[in-house]
DNA sequence: ATTAGCACTCAATACATTAGAGTGCTAACA
DNA sequence: TGTTAGCACTCTAATGTATTGAGTGCTAAT
């Protein structure tokens, strides 16, 4: 159902001035800080119809009204005007890139954070590029000591590994040039995922002489790329102190707690969708998050997703401003990538 | 001056009490729970020499006593026990290092730092390796396409090291060779900090033919080493909400700022003290951090101090119990490092 | 030197009062 | 019939007041 011009023009009224002032509004504070033109008598009969349709709330009866996660949600979809970056806000942003030495992607998405943070002033995550989604580019054996080789994998993501493997007895050049050869053979374009038991044996079986050697390397090599998949950064994480709806030691408390669980947030962060969503309280599926919200945006090479970039805060977030802001910066992001990365 | 036997015991009563309760600690607490043997009358007319003396404090005339910065320094230095870590955290410890796998030190120390903010219930800190302060162990330069190539790095110190550099024009794998050779036996044994522009002019000197390819690669090597000297890793920022004293929203918000300015905490840990350390209160330099305390260790690898391990919490803390732990796990890191890289 | 006893202090708690913001309803009005 | 002025009502937040109790400091007796 579609709701009437007038109770729209309020509903926005009061979701944007609780977002600004963060204390319930009063039917007065709309007559007069709007200039609706209409009494507060009858703002209060609409406001009192918001109610029952269930886009407003009240704290108490004596109180003002709140949007509800309903209301916000209506007011996203439908009511708000999207806010272009301020020149300030993007200068900020041209200025953070320049700063930066843009070579490998988890330096570029850490600054990303910060840069997200700092501009909108909520907490930032960054969801890095899955290494098993990725695909070998490039493997690289190097022998550093006696007893240590080192791998190096470049992936089409733009992700560099390394992991050092110790191994039992020391090695030729030209048995390493022949182990690097055939990684390479066997393993570019494959995703790390698709490196299962058959095509390590199908490795193992065409360098039969050289088995002892491989049997070092790539077990820890496979477990060390398939162990750590994601990671997130965080960065403005007390920025949350700056909402009142946060004053409550316990409400901070959990909300900080979510951040120290990082597998909670990769579950959060990883949510298979395309392009920017916003999920509002309630809507959140898991219950750490059910009073805030959270807007992400998917980052991507062509059109390859590689990872999230997002913000959670309160459900009273600058929904306009945020959204405005994610989008500027997903699309300065994914160009950098695609002139660094795609060549 | 050396206080008497007996007001000596009442001191240590009071902030064992006060350590584990919280609470200011009245003369009637002393005379019942520790069974003094006197009356609280007198442990009264001890606990005001005390005061006097500086060793305690009363929030308000009516209150009991909480010791002051110099109560709980006298009490480090001459009062408390130490206390050996308990069997089950023995067993933590064992158990964080048998899943972890040991390879560099990054994960060594990241790991260490989860261990000790989790046994402690404080927040812990670590610092790893100075980069600058490291020297060159081994040095390589590969080539992963026809643009990039990538240096990996290993330091005396464990440190593995990776960067990408971007080159103008295809080498070939000779001059690569050749300049992977050069750059082996000029840095191999220089400290990152050593390699001045005399180090690279000498390079140069040598490789008259290579100064094309020799002016992309160095510049971006000797940034990307240099800036970027430790790190500093952290676990447990919301341990501080166990704690009474950080109720309050500022005392709380204050803490949490500080443990988002890295550059802080790596001067705090970074300055230079062997073994273990303990800083209360005011003692601290830092206004920040003059209501916290710190307890800190140095981790080496023989003789050589490499970073930081530490605990920063209330001065409230568990002083015995922290330095025993602390104590534990810098002799069991040590003892691993020594293993691991020093062969 | 120690201690029992007592008057005193002060934070914390509970309770009562008030002020004010905002509502819902009714009746009058355009 | 939709709008509005007016008013009684509700409920929180702020403020003031009384009470309680833990703990002290001092004094006088042991």
């Amino acid at each position: 159902m579609s709701l009437g011009d007038r109770k729209r023009t309020i509903l926005r009224a009061v979701i944007i001035d609780y977002i600004d002032t963060a204390e319930p509004v009063g039917s007065r504070t709309i007559a007069k800080k709007y200039e609706m033109g209409i009494s507060s008598a009858t703002i209060r009969n609409e406001m009192a119809d918001l109610e029952e349709l269930g886009y407003l709330e009240q704290p108490h009866t004596s109180a003002g009204r709140i949007p509800s996660d309903k209301g916000y949600r209506f007011f996203v979809n439908e009511l708000m005007e999207l806010q272009r970056p301020s020149s300030y806000e993007i200068e900020a942003v041209r200025n953070f890139f320049d700063r930066t030495t843009i070579d490998e992607i988890d330096n570029i998405i850490k600054q990303i954070s910060k840069v997200l943070s700092s501009i909108t002033q909520y907490t930032s995550a960054v969801l890095s590029p899955s290494v098993k989604k990725s695909s070998v580019k490039s493997i690289q054996l190097i022998q550093m000591s006696l007893t240590d080789i080192i791998a190096v994998i470049v992936t089409d993501t733009g992700i560099v590994r390394h992991c050092k493997i110790k191994i039992p007895k020391p090695i030729s050049s030209n048995t390493l040039t022949a182990i690097n050869n055939m990684l390479n053979e066997k393993l570019t374009g494959l995703t790390i995922e698709d490196i299962d038991l058959s095509v390590i044996s199908s490795i193992q079986l065409e360098m039969k002489g050289y088995n002892e050697i491989l049997n070092s390397i790539i077990p820890v090599l496979n477990e060390s790329l398939k162990s750590f998949d994601c990671d997130i950064f965080l960065d403005g994480t007390t920025n949350i102190f700056h909402y009142p709806e946060y004053n409550d030691i316990e409400k901070a408390k959990n909300f900080l707690s979510l951040l120290e669980h990082k597998e909670k947030l990769l579950d959060i962060f990883s949510e298979d969708d395309s392009n920017i969503t916003v999920s509002i309280g309630k809507e959140n599926i898991y219950d750490e998050v059910k009073d805030c919200s959270i807007v992400k945006a998917s980052y991507k090479i062509g059109d390859k997703t590689l990872g999230k970039i997002g913000v959670i805060g309160p459900t009273r977030m600058n929904y306009a401003k945020v959204i405005g802001i994610l989008k500027y910066l997903t699309d300065t992001l994914n160009y950098i990538l695609k002139n660094q990365l795609d060549e």
